[in-house]
DNA sequence: ATCCAAACAGATGTCGACATTAGACATTTA
DNA sequence: TAAATGTCTAATGTCGACATCTGTTTGGAT
């Protein structure tokens, strides 16, 4: 038995995450309240409240009077989505990188270690996924909550978004390379160079996936 | 007759601004939808609209089941709020520096003229507004929607929330010199001095207020 | 054939009522 | 007395129906 309560909202809006990480909505396409609220069994209500909350994120764009779509992103967009990213993560590590315990260190690089292998096996899903787990505990040590929220919202966003382009952005090696010339910095402490080579890594991947596009 | 057509939960979300700026909620306080439904003679549903864009804005806290509350901020709430508004905006400015005119450059120096004026007048109103106009201009040269849209969330929350206590923050000579350094690094454009200076002020700024609280 | 306007369909916006739940208060019990 | 339990109230969660608006289609006039 859930600890949490799952209110109807929140069950629309893992429904609607399934839908867009399934590919089975496009980016364009309508999200028809009346459609979803027959889908479910519910009422419009708790589908409003959920398209609010995908809004927020900005997996939903909302235009008035018409309705909520998935969002229909430029290349310039993604690109300025992930070039964003960096400058948050940029500074959320920077800030906080004499915060590492060696135990964590070594997790950072093992988490490199699993990501390599599972981009040898052509493993997608489990490479973004320890690619996620490597920059989550990356950034985890930051304690602006302000600046979280945000970097919470942004990778959401582009991890639901842009999963699929994932399997064609770097090779095995080169996908490794990256994120261990983003943790030698940290490993020195550099403040300045994890700031670049952070924003560096989300400028150039933001560039490849508009590229896909 | 207005242009743009307004929505009741429009208007929920401008009286609930007004409130919040005239000092009617207080942080803590809950705005409860029968209450404000009520009082604006409507129903609850377009109160509930205008709920979830204050939450997105970060005017609003929402607790499930419970309600929504005037956000009580920590004075290091505060200080992060502030610094992720300059990480923010000293990258904007950092990447557009070289897209302003002459004459947007005197613009920026003529709006310091004003505040200057403004604060020995003590019109501390003017004052906040003609800062605000500095910055508006100062990143509206950046083409990063995606950047864009967490500064003007956050300059909104930040100028909704702590309104009142701008009055008490600088002397007329300090909030002059504290612009024209940023604007100083502009006209040179140096790029790392930008985003110094940038990041420095909100910091200082953000600690001030947070000493306030 | 083309243009414009009126009607239509289907979507969101709004309403009032009922269901459910969190928190405060009163009550019981050890 | 204090902790645990029961009850009550007021708030949010949800519902189904109606109002209004948008985009499209259709049909007539030029």
């Amino acid at each position: 038995m859930p600890i949490v309560k799952t209110t109807y909202k929140d069950q629309v809006v893992d429904y609607v995450y399934g839908l867009l990480l399934d590919g089975v909505l496009s980016p364009g396409d309508q999200l028809k309240e009346t459609l979803l609220a027959e889908q479910m069994g519910i009422s419009r209500a708790p589908i409003r409240e959920a398209m609010k909350e995908l809004i927020m994120n900005g997996l939903v764009d909302y235009r008035p009077q018409v309705g909520n779509f998935v969002p229909i992103l430029s290349p310039k967009q993604i690109v300025d989505s992930y070039t964003t990213r960096g400058v948050l993560e940029g500074y959320a590590v920077m800030e906080s990188c004499t915060k590492f315990s060696p135990e964590e260190i070594d997790r950072l690089d093992h988490f490199l270690d699993q990501m390599e292998i599972y981009a040898h096996k052509n493993n997608h899903k489990m490479v973004v996924e320890t690619g996620g787990e490597f920059h989550d505990l990356l950034i985890s040590k930051s304690d602006n909550i302000q600046l979280l929220e945000y970097t919470d919202r942004l990778s959401l966003k582009l991890h639901v978004l842009f999963f699929k382009n994932w399997s064609k952005l770097y090779s095995p090696i080169e996908i490794g390379q990256r994120h261990r010339t983003i943790l030698e910095s940290v490993k020195l402490q550099d403040r300045p160079l994890i700031e670049t080579v952070i924003r560096q890594h989300y400028a150039e991947t933001g560039a490849k996936i508009a590229a896909l596009q």
